[in-house]
DNA sequence: TTGTAAGCGTTATCAA
DNA sequence: TTGATAACGCTTACAA
């Protein structure tokens, strides 16, 4: 049988209330009482039920992460991300692998939050765009965070890096190198960062005064795959790139795939550059130049926004880096950065503790 | 306000026990009251409240996966897999990445315990095979389940692949390549696996009548730096090897990165194959020649001899297959497999529903 | 086959 | 600053 917390007050001599008091930080307990409770916890290795919590109060120390992500190792840096801050503040994070495409969405996610009485949620793309998702939890006026949103909304917090910024920076450096015509091959349009890349990318070639090409820009789905076949395309065109930026990691290594297939040699003959989106780079042969995506910080900033919800609503830009790699370069050269945040305050609530 | 259960027994005008009969598909309903009480759950839209149901029943409908895994790819899957087959049962996965190294790794299972009221517990390596967890676990009575555990326990379900046969047959495959000299690249050793894949390897040499040459047989983490080095200090040998068996894709990945560098083709001036433990082969260039291990398929089983528990402790076997990818044929060709299952029954407890 | 009443372990209310 | 007592929404006895 587990203790319980009249196990604990029993040992401490004192009520069942007072217990609670102290593990809940609550005021008005004297100090003398708070660390003969807290002996008595710690000396009886005591942990509060957690459904007997969240039945009596209303917060279950509970928030969820949807996600609908194709990319594992993204998927696990988020969660990473969001659990580091989530254990900071005593809650646990239910993690939901949802389908984008559902039709029953909504009511999944209706459940979810019934079940488990969520005390809050976090939207990650696409669902961040979410109408119908977002008009529900704001009926149920139910804590949330949005992570890499299309579009920000004044009213909702969000946690994001400047990506039309860092495909500029990335094809800005390119035009550096020398390059004149680079390959563009876009994300899964379902996904805000797609245009928002591919938006960087044109802007930078206006400012060094090249002409966009259509014929250049490939379409992709953030997978392997799609960046081979952009790829083959790319290189099978009259007057083929020197350069191809892939929208993020994944297609990048297929962009790599098929040039080493067609003995294309990278980076002689190719300069090859992605966004780093899911620390990929690492694994894949030969280390790419990227921007630097901090997935990872990401999940905790937008943990962290969460839990300071009702009192402040903040809109937070995160910095990435490009990193320039260069195989016969020992380490990695971070050639720029930027980032920073702005907030706003909005409404009182309940706030999480 | 969310609906409640006593909502749905006036709407169908029955009893609360005699929804709670329905929910918890109890026998003594009759069709008729099971019928008119199913419509009112789904008008109502009703989703029953697990603080409520774990607080009263002692059931949570919630387990944990436990793990340190070094590969999100493979950890993403297990959790895929694991998650899969809970949804199925109306189970909730909590995941619960922990520090194999962790001083306080007990305390924190404990508290998981205790705070979630766990139904179930599965344990994927190092875990699997740490004794005071385990001893923690029986003398709480609380069913587990161990996923690829390095030594097999009757009294404890597992689910796990034969590694030394995938190992085996991997390396005669080699050597009916012709390869006499097989380099090989092992795991971290702290988990069993590694020691079960180079004693295949061994085991084949010795079928095929090679001697052992510890010289070819290098240390690793299952990570791409590894699988660099040591493929750097195969490569330099006086007599280098004519294939490199890697323990896992990550580090055949970077066996791939170094003879990229060092100019040795692939494959015709050398063989790199690999364990695929987490589908990076689908994202690394040039296709690997792997045993395609089911880790999604592993979760799953996982979960669902932990739902058979008290009933069936079982060991499942589940098969692996050799998968010969060649970068000229159009598919991948499966030139082996193995499995199967055995069973026992041991003692009697409340079932998983 | 159905219903009634008594908890489950915590927090909220209100009084001391 | 503390403590008694009533919820919280459900399941498990036990009756009917």
């Amino acid at each position: 049988m587990t203790i319980k917390i009249g196990d604990v007050s029993q040992a401490a001599g004192v009520s069942i209330k007072t217990v609670s008091r102290v593990l809940n930080n609550e005021k008005y307990v004297s100090k003398a009482t708070r660390e003969r409770v807290e002996a008595a916890v710690a000396k009886l290795g005591y942990h509060p039920n957690s459904a007997a919590r969240a039945l009596a109060g209303d917060r279950s120390f509970q928030i969820a992460l949807v996600y609908d992500n194709p990319s594992p190792y993204n998927a696990q840096n988020v969660q990473a991300g969001v659990k580091t801050r989530c254990i900071e503040g005593g809650y646990r994070m239910i993690s939901q692998p949802s389908d984008a495409g559902s039709t029953t969405l909504l009511d999944e996610l209706c459940g979810l939050i019934d079940q488990a009485m969520l005390d809050g949620i976090i939207l990650t793309p696409p669902f961040t765009d979410n109408a119908a998702i977002r008009a529900e939890l704001a009926r149920r006026d139910i804590s949330y965070v949005t992570l890499s949103p299309a579009m920000l909304d004044h009213a909702v917090a969000a946690a994001f890096i400047d990506n039309v910024k860092a495909a500029e920076e990335m094809t800005t450096y390119l035009v550096s190198l020398g390059h004149r015509r680079i390959g563009f091959v876009e994300g899964d349009t379902r996904y805000a960062a797609s245009a928002q890349r591919l938006a960087g990318y044109r802007k930078a070639l206006d400012q060094a005064g090249l002409d966009y090409d259509a014929t250049l820009v490939r379409p992709g789905q953030f997978d392997f795959e799609s960046g081979s076949a952009a790829a083959a395309d790319l290189l099978a065109l009259k007057n083929p790139p020197t350069a191809i930026f892939a929208s993020n990691d994944e297609m990048a290594a297929g962009v790599l795939a098929t040039a080493h297939r067609l003995r294309v040699s990278v980076p002689s003959e190719l300069s090859v550059v992605g966004f780093d989106d899911t620390d990929l780079a690492q694994v894949v042969w030969p280390p790419l130049t990227t921007v630097r995506q901090p997935v990872r910080a990401l999940g905790y900033a937008a943990a962290d926004l969460l839990f300071q919800l009702p009192d402040k609503v903040e809109q937070r830009l995160l910095p990435h880096e490009l990193i320039v790699r260069d195989s016969t370069a020992a380490n990695d050269v971070p050639i720029g950065h930027c980032g920073q945040g702005v907030s706003e305050k909005i409404k009182d609530r309940k706030p999480f503790p």
